[in-house]
DNA sequence: TATGAATGAGAGTTCATTCAT
DNA sequence: CATGAATGAACTCTCATTCAT
């Protein structure tokens, strides 16, 4: 049976996701996991307490699953589907955790705390790419320029669904769609890694 | 002189960027713009209401901007260059714009009004690529997934100028890295209509 | 007609004085003066602001009052008789007023503001002392001695009048009463002086 | 070793004084005796149980030791300088008591059970000035009025000692200084005597 | 005795909004 | 247009107390 501490966090991730954090209020995560209302505050001081500890535990996992998959063996290019596959399965299988982070990331109270967890992570995949491929130490196509555009083009697709759904009359997130995606994705890798291999040879 | 009205607007885009929607009180803006609280709801029937007249405005700039660029003369890479080139300045000049529209896109009950100004944009631009590459159809790289990518990797740059500005030690935001940006993604489309063209001629 | 302002105030005071400043919920000062419970913060800012504005309204008239008395013309007799029949009528006319300093003065976080506003008083008072009686700005019967035993003395047959209508089972605050306590009071600034004049001339 | 009892009791009897049977949590008494929250009410059923239990026992000590005084053999003179003295010395070692006592006696739901206490203290403190001065049956110099002032006197020093250690700029709790006062009542028991003692004669 | 978890009530405060002037 | 006062609902958070173990 799950812990009281659990049902809190899920109700709060899914409330936080779909509401905001600042538009959810704490009498709903109470109701919503059959909780007392004080014992919120009992196990995580405050609101903002329960909002930490969600993205702590997220932040845990995802760096774990990604870690892996940066220090794999292997190509650069091998690596980076390995990641691109891990990272699309991660946020297809935790839909509320992009929704926060997008919220949160772009400004208030809670910015520097998911760019904290955030850095390391951009930076283990700065160092893979730059170790690999020591022309994108600087330039047009740096690491830098590079991630961020990976990253953008990873996080869009499931920030934008409700959107793309209406554009595509079907569901971005089943299971046949995110193949495709992933697909795309990877020809994306492709023809960025083929880009940066042209201009290391030059 | 700027009419009362506009330094609502101001001050609520301002707030509204820095601490998002929710966080953000009728009486912080009602003190920024230095106007009593009870004229911000004659004038704009109450706060869901200023938020939407600002987001029309902004719409309504970016697709007078955007459609120019679409619709101009020129190849599809000319075409695109041109939308890029406009759209990062739209972005660099109106920075709340993205914060905002990031946060809320997220999901939540402003997210409707924030589709239903983009969907007409997105329309337009996979018109625009599906007329000049009819490959684009559908498939890992059918107009829909290429735009996906493409506008992620535009706003991811400014949705973590923060976590990019502490990874780098530079403003991201300065002209000088707004340039480096912008040949960056010029590079990617490049590259992703040279893929393009591959598949077409196959 | 009373201001909402007033009634609030008056509300507190009673309430303050009956029940403590702790133990006064905003709930019941709302309700006694009528008045929505907001509006408390619209115009106090909030309960401990309730509290210094009922403070500061207290001291500014006991000041006036009592600078009437120490800066009269006279012997210091005649000016000790006179502040004590001021401070006596003080007192029976505003019973929450000492009630309300009794405890806060006795520590925690309004004690400083109290003593903030009896500081100068004492000093007025010990400044007349010393003048006429030269030989009270030291030892056992200095002038801080006196007026700290003349202020207990003063106080005390309020702070306990419950305790003295008990043991003497009449109301200690009645007209005759108080004009009792009055000449006992008369008679202890008699004796003391007496006694102050016999040191002052060995 | 002290017992759990004890140090719960202790705990109170610090944070009563210092901020208020109110403003106290029973949290902070657990946090500070290192006890769990519920064995408070284990021990005394509640909040108000702790400190009805805390009033007793420090009124158990201080009417044995004004009992002694009281009921010794001598003057009345003589019996009053050792009450006084013994009083000083029990509010000097026993800094909260007067704390406590002043606030809660000022009013609120403990004021009966501190007036309880205190009354029979007062009678026996009457008996013996009515028995050895008759005159003082009634009257401007009643025992009534005397030892109203005469408590006044001695707890004033204790109530108002953070103003008094501003005004001297010297700690009234010190040796000497109390040393000072209790020289200084010693007086004023004096000159009060000598007073009766000319009414009685005439 | 001792404890961690749980509870219901209610605290002070803030909010968007309205109204009379 | 503009304002100060007012309002009702709801907010986060804390409290003393209880309970199962």
């Amino acid at each position: 049976m799950q812990t009281t501490r659990d049902r809190i966090l899920k109700a709060a991730d899914h409330l936080f996701g779909e509401l905001g954090f600042d538009a959810t209020t704490t009498r709903e995560i109470a109701e919503r996991s059959r909780v007392n209302k004080a014992l919120i505050h009992y196990h995580f001081r405050n609101k903002e307490g329960l909002l930490e500890s969600l993205l702590d535990s997220y932040y845990e996992e995802l760096a774990d699953t990604l870690k892996d998959a940066l220090q794999a063996a292997g190509s650069l290019r091998a690596r980076m589907l390995m990641l691109l596959d891990s990272y699309v399965d991660f946020l297809s299988h935790n839909r509320n955790f992009n929704r926060i982070v997008q919220r949160e990331a772009a400004g208030g109270k809670h910015m520097e705390r998911i760019s904290a967890h955030m850095a390391p992570l951009f930076q283990l995949g700065m160092a893979a790419v730059q170790m690999a491929y020591p022309s994108t130490r600087s330039g047009d196509m740096s690491a830098t320029q590079l991630l961020v555009s990976f990253y953008g083009m990873i996080i869009s697709y499931f920030t934008f669904n409700k959107l793309i759904a209406e554009l595509t009359v079907s569901d971005p997130l089943s299971n046949e769609n995110l193949a495709v995606r992933k697909r795309h994705l990877a020809r994306m890798v492709d023809i960025m890694i083929e880009a940066i291999e042209k201009q290391e040879s030059s």
